[in-house]
DNA sequence: TGTAGTTATTTACATCTGTAATCGATTAAG
DNA sequence: CTTAATCGATTACAGATGTAAATAACTACA
């Protein structure tokens, strides 16, 4: 189990399938185009380079593709943010916490919920 | 005011000149010894680039350059944060906040100081 | 004062990324 | 059956990044 590495673009093509997976390139190009104008070339790119990455498989069906994540979105994410804690916060994590609760808006059930987590965590 | 850029390995020597300056390259060297094991015209490489990027300035001492930076830590680690929430969440921060929180050790102490900060959001 | 050592500058190069044009194959429509 | 439209595959290309060798400039000692 190799290092994944997902770029910048890459992970916004990567959320549009984790939340609607199965997926036709279609569907991920047609998805893409409220965020983003990319020409579709550039979306197979990706697509392609995802799949080498081994981070997506595909079927054909028909003449066209379907895809589906090879990894969790779980993981991923805790993978990202451990580069990024390295990176930014010399892996000290309560630092990052508190720098993100300060300088985040949240409602009152948003803070509702990361104080119950917080009461989860004492014990 | 454009976007500054700071890469991986650029924000290793970022970190050691944030929390040292001002630092002869020499310094520099020798204190990202201890976590790399670059050859000294890599990091060289790097402290140029930084300029180049003007996130950092240099002035002649003798023969050597002492360098400085010109951006404020909090401003790139804002800035840093925001790019990750945005690649990673979809900018969503409560969900990040409560998925490092669940995914981290921490200490009484720490929770504390994190309740703390809800409080104060609260009112 | 010449030479070794130190420091900075220039050049190098493979890989990754963002971005896409073009080509080839397949399918659907006339 | 021929042709236009569609879809995937191949190729392209510039800029960023990780990594460092080579070279030039300067300084300090012999």
């Amino acid at each position: 189990m190799h290092q994944i590495s997902i770029s910048d673009a890459e992970w916004q093509v990567m959320n549009i399938i984790w939340d609607g997976q199965p997926l036709t390139s279609q569907e991920i190009v047609a998805r893409l185009s409220n965020q983003t104008d990319w020409a579709t070339p550039t979306i197979k790119t990706m697509l392609h380079r995802l799949v080498k990455k081994e981070v997506l498989t595909f079927e054909e069906q028909g003449n066209r593709y379907v895809y589906r994540s090879r990894v969790k979105r779980s993981a991923c994410i805790k993978q990202a943010s451990r580069a990024f804690l390295e990176r930014v916060f010399d892996s000290e994590p309560a630092p990052l916490l508190a720098h993100f609760m300060q300088s985040t808006k949240l409602s009152a059930k948003e803070i509702a919920e990361l104080r119950r987590i917080l009461d989860d965590k004492e014990r």
